[in-house]
DNA sequence: TCAATTATTGACCATTTGGTCCATAATTAA
DNA sequence: TTAATTATGGACCAAATGGTCAATAATTGA
């Protein structure tokens, strides 16, 4: 009856995200959207809504794959052979790589949304606390079978703000010798 | 023989520091700037060039306030009395305490300006990457006493991240227990 | 008092922005 | 084939923005 979709929404929200990181909120024009898309205005506004309901879809995006990714990573997802500290020692390098080898200096959604967006759309606070809380149990459950009650949390805690210092370091365009040092530093003092 | 100035030029960027501070870059428009400094349009301009200069030496203020007062604490510039773990706890502390006693969930200027402006001004860049370095730096000096070698270095790199990642989690919302957890880990690893 | 200099003031402007809307094209079930 | 439905495409718009400019006011040294 109805003519069907011609696009993937999930791979024009993809490419949108990845608009949004790149240049942030305000520099990111409905045009730039746009194009990236692939799509006209009157379909992106019909499909999506406006700009900010763009951003909060990207946000999603991120947050299910870009931090769901990290969580898994942490648990442990891939098998439990890994050690936690092996695992947080494979989330750090990850953090280092994506400048090394990718030059990616975008840093995290995140936090670049926590600058960039909060203040007006409380959706994204929403997505902004719950990755840092979920990023924080994946810590616990990382270091779990090391350290309990106290002494837990607290670990968790420090590796916690020592990644997000770490992206912030990155965006930041510190040496990479910074990096590294925070890294074996993070590693161990756990 | 001229018209002298009938304002103070650093109070009228300490209070557009503030604005800047406060709302962002893109949020803050060149009215508000008129507004926060109690001049008018030509006069803004004339003594301080267009909106980008004008956040320049916001950053510059905070730069010089700021962070020089973070690095001065942690170097113990008030005096050799206090240990170097004192020190950084004092500056933890006060991360926190920001946002316990003052509500100030404003973030750190310098990781808000790399979201926010870095990639059009490169002047933001240098200060931020230099106040990056210079937080390093004194942490170094507040833990030599303790460390030496790479392993001073990497608590030093340990501690600045922890320290940024705090400022990133005031910024985002994250819960005061998770502040002080990381504050905890921070110094039970030094 | 006067000439020189600089700040002040607000009107003015071009541009860009996000966002709306509707006529048209395309696709499907019947 | 046709009617129903939905996507498409782009013209259009109001509002806000950063920025300019020139006439005026104020202040100073001489």
């Amino acid at each position: 009856m109805a003519r069907p979709r011609e696009f993937d929404e999930a791979s024009v929200i993809e490419a949108i995200k990845d608009v949004f990181w790149n240049k942030g909120y305000a520099d990111t024009s409905y045009a730039d959207l746009i194009a990236a898309s692939g799509l006209h205005k009157g379909s992106l506004y019909a499909a999506f809504g406006d700009k900010r309901a763009l951003y909060l879809r990207a946000l999603q995006s991120y947050d299910e794959h870009e931090v769901a990714g990290a969580v898994a990573l942490l648990c442990g997802g891939d098998g439990p052979r890994m050690t936690g500290p092996k695992r947080i020692e494979k989330l750090l390098n990850a953090v280092i790589d994506a400048v090394v080898v990718n030059n990616d200096r975008r840093g995290c959604l995140l936090c670049n949304a926590s600058v960039d967006q909060a203040p007006h759309n409380k959706g994204v606070e929403d997505f902004v606390s719950s990755g840092l809380e979920r990023m924080q149990r994946a810590f616990e459950t990382a270091l779990a079978s090391d350290k309990k009650g106290a002494a837990l949390k607290e670990a968790a805690s420090l590796c916690n703000a020592a990644y997000f210092g770490m992206r912030v370091m990155a965006k930041s365009g510190a040496p990479i010798s910074m990096m590294k040092q925070a890294r074996n530093g993070a590693l161990k003092s756990i």
